[in-house]
DNA sequence: AGTTAGTGTCATTCT
DNA sequence: GCAGAATGACACTAA
């Protein structure tokens, strides 16, 4: 009681198909609102696909799974702060519960309205991102829905008829007991690589032009509260077709799903609406899964992300024994009876689009929610323990850089770890037929010790076949979170998705704005639930390190990694130091020669000067030489010939006048070679 | 399209 | 023997 919920609903009829998105924000009264938890539930701060909280952890949390839609920011989805300002216009105490984004996606085979499939998921987008997958559990592969840009295979909800395009691949509905062949498995992993670049960005520019009516529509009312535009906004408020898109209420949505209690989404009759066909039709369509299934498959997914909701435990036998396997118990339910899905939730069901219930408010709606449901998404609250981003994992194997830099000693043709001996299941047996789909899932085993039936392996991988055969990226958002890999299985994986010929900027496009500032090892650490940031791998101590090794159950493969994020961040700091020190010594080299160069010169200078010094001399001792001689004067009075005589200094200073003749050898001697030195410094 | 600087990583050697 | 530093070589990216 006193819960409430809010639809935001997005019904968008591109063409052949409706897409129906309902975000259930769950707010119950009795503790008091923490803003912080609701800001995380719109701001963008809050990761993507987060399975939080445990109750344990004395809060609340919120469920977000995965969006099928892809990564682009949901239309819908609440801006930054809004479900907090929505909420506090309510005046009501309130912490956010969960959040649980249902969609419903209404295909029609190709042009026709009578062959349409009517499919019911539940999920949760990603109120920040945008960003999730899908997890209903019905598809059809339609790369021939002829007419619906949004039909085609790029798209994870891409519905069609198998009936109707039985040339294409078709996947058929999952539900408990039907399984794909292995054949398809492995269609779907080929084909899953071959078109998903070229159906990821065709995709991605339909959904851009599908929903820029939209935005454009909602920016109309921006100015107003999300939650009064929602409900006085115009076009929100009618179903309306422009051609592609079809939208309508969420008062509309909520009659819908208040007004069946038998099957909540008979009462859809989208046909009389404007639709091209009516849910029901998809619901008789006996090639389709009917709703039930299809929120079966939703609570699967959670159960796959429940399951084993943490691949690291610390060192609490209880917690890490009990946890799980409690879950598990919990989870089987919906499993063995799919009957208690959205109509097991005794969600009230859906209403004609009568007008009876638009004055509700919003605590009626809620109270015409049955609390199963709320039993339910809190269960999914309660069983995960911190978020986990699937979406990481697939980026993480679709860059393949490379350099992986794991020091995986590993064959890429190795298999993984036993997944499960109990039984061959179409999964199992599909992962091994193709080692891309091998790879990719053997990474979604449990860990530490707790392992999935692998009925429910198949279960979320019929999702995975029947939906998402289109955007190669969700593929591991539908299964389980944890990784059981030993490193030749991640190995292979690496290896698997590595793209030669495409750079990593294409790579990278996968990637959200968050993750791409992230550095690879945070990604990895990331996807691995490594309970550490690179930066305290790396600078911690190595006693620290090797105690906290010790501490942690930590798979080998996680082990692996963070060794490896330590060796690499080490040497990565060490080549920076290398590489400033070699810049220091070639920057001091320069310096080095400049100064060098400098002092030559200076050098040069001052050995110029001398020569100048020494000839001033030279000629002032030639001068001084024949000055004397004419001054001097024979015994007749005669001046004295300087070319018969000579000055000759001796030893105790006397001066003397020699004739030349009179020169001793040893004085000649002396005298050219003091004559040809003084020739070879001129 | 080619060049260059910066950076990360690996392999190897040294401390 | 191990951890880390140091460094050459290589690949990749952005400008």
């Amino acid at each position: 009681g006193g819960s409430l919920l809010h639809l935001t609903i997005l019904l968008s009829l591109a063409g052949l198909r409706l897409d129906l998105d309902l975000d259930l924000y769950l707010l119950l009264p009795p503790r008091t609102l923490l803003e912080d938890e609701l800001l995380l539930s719109g701001g963008p701060t809050s990761p993507a696909y987060a399975l939080s909280p445990f109750p344990a952890s004395g809060r609340w949390g919120r469920a977000e799974l995965l969006h099928p839609k892809g990564r682009e920011r949901d239309p819908v989805a609440p801006p930054e702060g809004q479900l907090l300002r929505e909420v506090r216009a309510l005046g009501v105490p309130f912490i956010p519960c969960t959040r649980v984004d249902a969609w419903l996606v209404h295909s029609v085979a190709a042009g026709d309205a009578d062959g349409a499939h009517a499919l019911l998921g539940a999920a949760a987008a990603s109120s920040a991102g945008g960003v999730g997958a899908g997890v209903n559990g019905v598809s059809q592969a339609a790369p021939g829905s002829g007419g619906n840009p949004r039909a085609a295979p790029s798209s994870p909800l891409a519905a069609g008829d198998e009936e109707k395009a039985p040339a294409e691949p078709t996947y058929q509905v999952s539900d408990a007991g039907g399984h794909a062949s292995e054949e398809n498995e492995v269609l779907r992993a080929v084909d899953h690589r071959s078109q998903h670049e070229e159906n990821e960005q065709r995709a991605s520019t339909q959904r851009e032009k599908s929903l820029q009516q939209k935005n454009e529509d909602e920016n109309k009312v921006a100015d107003k509260p999300a939650w009064e535009a929602e409900k006085t906004s115009e076009p929100r408020n009618e179903i309306h077709r422009n051609g592609t898109d079809t939208f309508f209420s969420l008062e509309d949505l909520f009659q819908l799903l208040s007004s069946q209690p038998e099957n909540p989404l008979e009462g859809i009759s989208l046909g009389d609406s404007a639709l091209p066909g009516s849910i029901n039709d998809g619901m008789n369509s006996p090639t389709h899964a009917n709703y039930n299934q299809a929120v079966s498959h939703d609570v699967n997914l959670h159960e796959a992300m429940l399951l084993c909701p943490d691949n690291t435990f610390r060192r609490d036998p209880v917690a890490r024994t009990s946890q799980p396997q409690e879950l598990f118990l919990q989870l089987n339910s919906p499993l063995t009876n799919p009957e208690q899905t959205l109509a097991g939730t005794n969600l009230p069901g859906f209403l004609p689009f009568d007008n009876q219930m638009r004055d509700l408010t919003n605590q009626d709606l809620l109270y015409d929610l049955d609390v199963n449901i709320f039993d339910e998404i809190n269960l999914m609250s309660l069983a995960t323990e911190e978020g986990f981003d699937p979406m990481e994992v697939s980026q993480l194997f679709e860059e393949p850089d490379s350099d992986s830099g794991l020091s995986l000693n590993s064959s890429h043709n190795s298999t993984s770890v036993t997944k499960s001996n109990s039984s061959r299941s179409v999964c199992e047996g599909a992962s091994r037929s193709s080692s891309e789909s091998l790879s990719h899932r053997d990474l979604e085993g449990a860990v530490g010790g707790y392992y999935p039936e692998p009925t429910k392996l198949c279960h979320m991988d019929h999702r995975s076949d029947s939906h998402f055969h289109g955007d190669f990226a969700f593929q591991p958002v539908l299964h389980n979170h944890t990784y059981h890999l030993q490193p030749s299985a991640l190995e292979s994986t690496y290896e698997s998705f590595s793209w030669p010929g495409k750079s990593q900027k294409i790579r990278r496009g996968y990637l959200n704005d968050t993750d791409r500032n992230l550095s690879r090892d945070e990604r990895r650490a990331k996807a691995l639930h490594i309970p550490f940031s690179v930066d305290e791998i790396v600078q911690m101590p190595v006693d620290s390190f090797n105690s906290m090794l010790s501490r942690y159950y930590l798979t080998d493969f996680q082990v692996s990694l963070i060794r490896d994020i330590r060796r690499r961040g080490k040497n990565k700091v060490a080549a920076q130091n290398c590489r400033r020190r070699k810049l220091d010594v070639i920057l001091n080299l320069e310096d080095d020669i400049c100064n060098l160069q400098a002092k030559k010169e200076t050098l040069k200078r001052e050995r110029s000067q001398c020569h100048k010094a020494i000839n001033i001399m030279k000629q002032k001792l030639h001068d001084l030489y024949h000055d004397v001689f004419s001054r001097l004067r024979d015994d007749e009075g005669r001046p004295v010939n300087p070319n018969q005589y000579a000055l000759q200094c001796s030893r105790d200073g006397s001066v003397l006048i020699v004739p030349k003749e009179l020169v001793t050898p040893g004085q000649k001697k002396e005298n050219q070679k003091g004559k040809r030195k003084s020739e070879r410094r001129n």
